[in-house]
DNA sequence: CAGGTATCCTTACCAATCGTAAGTTGTAAG
DNA sequence: CTTACAACTTACGATTGGTAAGGATACCTG
């Protein structure tokens, strides 16, 4: 099996789950509540945020960049990422395996929105 | 007791609680991922969304437009929000009693990030 | 003044989610 | 044979969220 093998098989019942877990009924607009409480579980804003920065990046590499940040967490993310498509994961199997993480398109249009809520963070909760 | 009385007493045990709820380590950028996991807890985007829209809203106001929200959920995430300050609380002891919730200064700022967002989720989840 | 209504929450209880720690798979080095 | 690396996975207790019911306050009706 050659580099670049991507593991997504299985996406099909992840998406069932994180559907189940993030979708709710709306106020108006359909759409900006799931994407609220898809960005808004636990660990999620920050894993895209380190991933906004570089390219592709390695689970370890991740782990190691957000503190307080559990194996499971991760793991847990990065396949709600996927299943959302908002992440791509990348295998290099030639030992030790490696699985880096990118963002797709989809992802990185999330950027200006992420900057918007930074600015505020910092402008609001900075001056504490 | 005249209107516009404001009961902001056991402010301080409510944002210990929420800190404690909310805070943990970010990876680089220390605000913005108390925000991000702030307005990502659930329901409060839905609230912040209809506040954005109108002035001040009663309680019944904002339950009836966000479904499927309930009573006990509704009260704990404008305590929370009222706790960080981007909602203002504010009683009118008049029979029957009606309390009105509006944003702060703090809680208008995050319009363009939830705008952003709201663009971003009508782009890539409104296609699917 | 008993009883009903309206508004804004609480309380109680159970299910889903999260955090911590340990185990698994597979390959290679010592 | 033991250790180490990399990426998960499993187990289990703790925290959080959902549902249903009840309480606090005060007016209005009879």
């Amino acid at each position: 099996m050659a580099p670049g093998t991507s593991t997504a098989a299985s996406a099909h019942t992840q998406q069932a789950r994180v559907s189940a877990a993030v979708q709710a009924k709306p106020a108006c607009c359909p759409y900006f509540h799931q994407a609220v409480e898809l960005i808004g579980r636990r660990w999620t804003g920050a894993i895209l945020e380190i991933l906004m920065q570089g390219g592709s990046l390695r689970f370890s590499t991740i782990a190691a960049a957000v503190p307080d940040l559990s194996d499971r967490m991760l793991s847990d993310r990065l396949k709600e990422l996927e299943a959302y498509a908002l992440v791509e994961r990348t295998v290099f199997s030639g030992p030790p395996v490696r699985v880096q993480y990118a963002l797709t398109p989809k992802g990185q249009e999330l950027g200006p929105a992420l900057r918007e809520l930074k600015s505020w963070a910092r402008h609001w909760l900075g001056a504490a």
